[in-house]
DNA sequence: GCCGTTTTCGGCCCGACTGTTTTCAGTCG
C-alpha cells in the first residue's frame, strides 16, 4: 500500500475517534501523522523494510506499528474494528455545517440517529429542538445545512475561488475605510481544491467594513456577521470569510488566516520557546496570552514576524509544515519560480484536433503577449473523438507552421510556434511510430485510456519515458479534480524512471488537472527531474492557467532552473535536441 | 498518540461566533 493511501487511512482513523469523542490530542496525532507521510521525500515502503518510521517526527509507537501493518499487509485490524464500531452515515453527517463529533455523538445516543435522511426526519418532527443543548434555532440550522451540502459541493477548484474573490477584493480596495487587504487561506496558498475564500483587511472602522461586505450584490446569505468577522454564501455556493483588523494586527492576522492549521502551531511553539506569544493580533512579549498592545513586538509585514522567530520569509504557498521551518531557519528556502518567468509553453492545442483556434490566431495572439515559442501539441490519431491528426495531417501541420514561422522571421518578429504532438500512451507502443516522432520539435507523451492495473500503467509509462524521441509526460495521473481520481500508478517509479532517461515532467495548468500534484515534486525535485509548466491550451485564453501553474509549481518547491520553459527559445532547442542526442551516442 | 535543554507525566495553539445557556459548550478556522 502506498504512502497516500495510507495517509488516508490514518485521516480516516482520526476522525472516526473524534466521532467515538476521544481525546481532541489523540486525534490530531493521526492526522498529523498523515501529513508527515505525504512530505516523505523517499518511498514509505523502503523506510518500513529499513525500519526508519520511528526516527520520524510525529510518528510514535503506536503510529510505526499501525504503518508498518497497513504497508505490509494491506490492511489493518485496528482501523477494520474500528470502522466497524461506527455507523457510516455518522462520518457524513460531519459533512453538514454546524455538526460536529459533540452534537453528532448525542444525536445519535438520544434519538438513534446513524443516516442524514433520519436526521432530517428527526428534524422536521421537530425532535431534535427538544434535546438538551439543542433548540429550535439549531434544528433550522441543521436542516438548511443538509439543503445546502445537497445543493452545494463543499469543494471547489482553485481557479474559480479566485475568480468569485477578486471582484470583492477589488471593492473592499475601493472602500474609504479600508486601509490594506488581501487574500488569506488555501487561496493564498495556492491549495489545488479550496473549501472556502479568505479575506482580510485592516481598517479603523471595522463594523462600517463589515456591513458593506455583506451587503454587495452577489451575496446569497450572511451566515455570520460579528463587529470584526462575517462569513457568506456567494453566488455559485463558495463561502466567504472577512476579517477586519486594525492595521498594526494586519500582518499577524494576514499570517495566522494564511495557515496553514499545521504552519501555525509551530510559529505558536517557536514563539513559545523564545518567550513570546504569537496570535492572530500580534507578536507579543509576554508567557501569558494576551492581546495588550503596549506588550506587541512591532513588525510593519509577515517578514518581520518570521524574522522574530529566526526564519527566512517563507513564501505563502510553501506554508504547509512540509520542511518549510527547517529550510526558513537554515536561510535555505529556494527562490522560487515566478509566472512572468515563463517563456512560453510546450503542451498546447489548435483547431486542427479539439482546440479552438487556427495556427495563425494561436501565433499572433501569443507573439502579442511577449511570449517567445508556443508548442503546438495536436492529438495523435488514436484519440479520434479529439480529432487526432494521423501522419499525413501531422506533416501538412509541420508544413504549416514552417511557412508561418517564416513569415514570423521576415517581418523581423522573433516569436516561433514549435511543431509537435500529444502522442497517446497506447497498451503496447506510442500512437507514432519513432521515425514520425523524430520529425516534430516537441513530443509530449500521455495516457488517455489507462489500464485498471496499476502495474501496467506504470510499465506504460515508463516505457513512454524510455523513449528517446519523448521529451515529457503529460497530465501524468490523469486525475480530475473534483470529479475523477487518479489512475493507479507507482509515481515513485515513473519518477525515477523520467531522472533515468532524462525526460521531464508536465505540470498541466488546467484547472481541473494541476497535474502533476505540488506534494510529488519535491521528490521529483530530489531526484534531478525537471519540470514543464503547460496549461494544455485548447483557446487562447487558457495561456492563463500558466498563473495557476506557476503558483502550484511554487507550492512544489520549484525554482526557476527546474522550470523548462524559462528558457528562452535558443536554449530550449538545445534541451530539446539532449535527450535525442544522448541515445545517438 | 506524541513529546522532552523547564518535563518520561502532563501538557498539547487559541480566539470569534452561535445558540443555548444564566456562565458556557460546541463548532470553526
Amino acid at each position: 500500500m502506498d504512502k497516500d493511501k495510507v495517509a488516508e487511512i490514518l485521516v480516516e482513523i482520526g476522525t472516526l475517534l473524534e466521532l467515538k469523542g476521544e481525546n481532541p490530542f489523540k486525534t490530531r496525532a493521526y492526522s498529523n501523522g498523515a501529513r508527515t507521510l505525504e512530505g516523505l521525500n523517499e518511498p514509505l515502503a523502503k523506510i518500513v523494510a529499513e525500519k526508519r518510521l520511528g526516527e520520524i517526527k510525529g510518528i510514535g509507537a503506536a503510529l510505526e506499528q499501525k504503518i508498518t501493518e497497513l504497508v505490509e499487509t494491506g490492511k489493518l485490524k485496528y482501523y477494520e474494528e474500528l470502522k466497524a464500531s461506527i455507523p457510516p452515515g455518522l462520518l457524513e453527517m460531519l459533512e453538514i455545517s454546524g455538526l460536529g463529533p459533540k452534537k453528532i455523538q448525542a444525536l445519535n445516543k438520544k434519538l438513534g440517529i446513524d443516516s442524514i435522511e433520519k436526521l432530517e426526519a428527526a428534524c422536521k418532527a421537530g425532535k431534535v429542538a427538544e434535546l438538551d443543548g439543542f433548540g429550535e434555532k439549531t434544528q433550522a440550522n441543521i436542516l438548511e445545512g443538509i439543503a445546502f451540502k445537497r445543493t452545494y459541493a463543499s469543494k471547489h477548484l482553485l481557479s474559480d475561488a479566485w475568480l468569485a474573490a477578486e471582484p470583492l477584493l477589488e471593492n473592499l480596495r475601493q472602500h474609504p475605510d479600508v486601509i490594506r487587504c488581501g487574500t488569506a487561506g488555501s487561496l493564498r496558498r495556492f491549495k489545488e481544491v479550496i473549501g472556502d475564500i479568505d479575506l482580510l483587511a485592516s481598517s479603523k472602522n471595522a463594523a462600517a467594513v463589515i456591513e458593506f461586505f455583506v451587503s454587495q450584490e452577489g451575496i446569497v446569505k450572511a451566515l455570520a456577521k460579528g463587529d470584526t468577522k462575517a462569513s457568506v454564501i456567494l453566488d455559485g455556493g463558495i463561502q466567504c470569510d472577512l476579517r477586519v483588523v486594525s492595521d498594526a494586527e494586519f500582518p499577524f492576522a494576514l499570517a495566522y488566516f494564511t495557515g496553514s492549521k499545521e504552519h501555525n502551531i509551530v510559529m505558536r511553539q517557536r514563539a513559545i520557546q523564545r518567550g513570546l506569544r504569537l496570535n492572530e493580533y500580534g507578536l507579543f512579549k509576554s508567557k501569558e496570552e494576551t492581546r495588550d498592545a503596549k506588550l506587541r513586538v512591532a513588525c510593519v509585514d509577515e517578514a518581520e514576524i518570521f524574522a522574530k522567530l529566526d526564519l527566512a520569509f517563507v513564501p505563502p504557498e510553501l506554508r504547509e509544515d512540509h520542511g518549510e521551518f527547517t529550510a526558513a531557519g537554515k536561510n535555505d528556502l529556494p527562490k522560487l519560480v515566478e509566472w512572468s518567468d515563463l517563456k512560453g509553453a510546450l503542451h498546447n492545442h489548435s483547431n486542427w484536433s479539439d482546440g479552438h483556434n487556427t495556427l495563425e490566431e494561436i501565433a499572433e495572439f501569443m507573439d502579442g503577449l511577449g511570449l517567445e515559442y508556443w508548442a503546438i501539441t495536436d492529438h495523435s490519431k488514436a484519440s479520434f473523438q479529439a480529432n487526432g491528426l494521423d501522419a499525413k495531417r501531422l506533416r501538412e501541420q509541420i508544413k504549416k507552421i514552417s511557412e508561418l514561422n517564416k513569415k514570423f522571421a521576415a517581418e523581423g518578429r522573433e516569436f516561433r510556434l514549435l511543431t509537435g504532438s500529444e502522442v497517446d500512451i497506447l497498451k503496447d507502443r506510442l500512437d507514432f511510430d519513432d521515425d514520425v516522432l523524430a520529425e516534430l520539435e516537441v513530443v509530449v507523451a500521455s495516457l488517455h485510456v489507462p489500464s485498471s492495473s496499476e502495474a501496467e500503467n506504470t510499465k506504460r509509462l515508463i516505457r513512454a519515458a524510455e523513449n528517446p524521441f519523448v521529451h515529457m509526460l503529460g497530465h501524468l495521473t490523469g486525475r480530475l479534480l473534483l470529479e475523477r481520481e487518479p489512475y493507479p500508478l507507482n509515481i515513485h517509479a515513473v519518477i525515477d524512471a523520467c531522472a533515468a532517461t532524462g525526460t521531464w515532467i508536465e505540470l498541466n495548468c488546467n484547472p481541473y488537472r494541476l497535474d502533476l500534484d505540488w506534494r510529488h515534486w519535491l521528490y521529483a525535485k530530489s531526484q534531478g527531474v525537471k519540470c514543464v509548466i503547460n496549461p494544455d491550451a485548447h483557446r487562447n485564453a487558457h495561456v492563463g492557467f500558466l498563473r495557476l501553474g506557476a503558483g502550484v509549481a511554487r507550492k512544489g518547491w520549484l525554482g526557476k532552473a527546474e522550470v523548462i520553459n524559462t528558457l528562452p527559445t535558443s536554449g530550449l532547442r538545445m534541451q530539446l535536441q539532449q535527450k535525442r542526442n544522448s541515445h545517438v551516442s
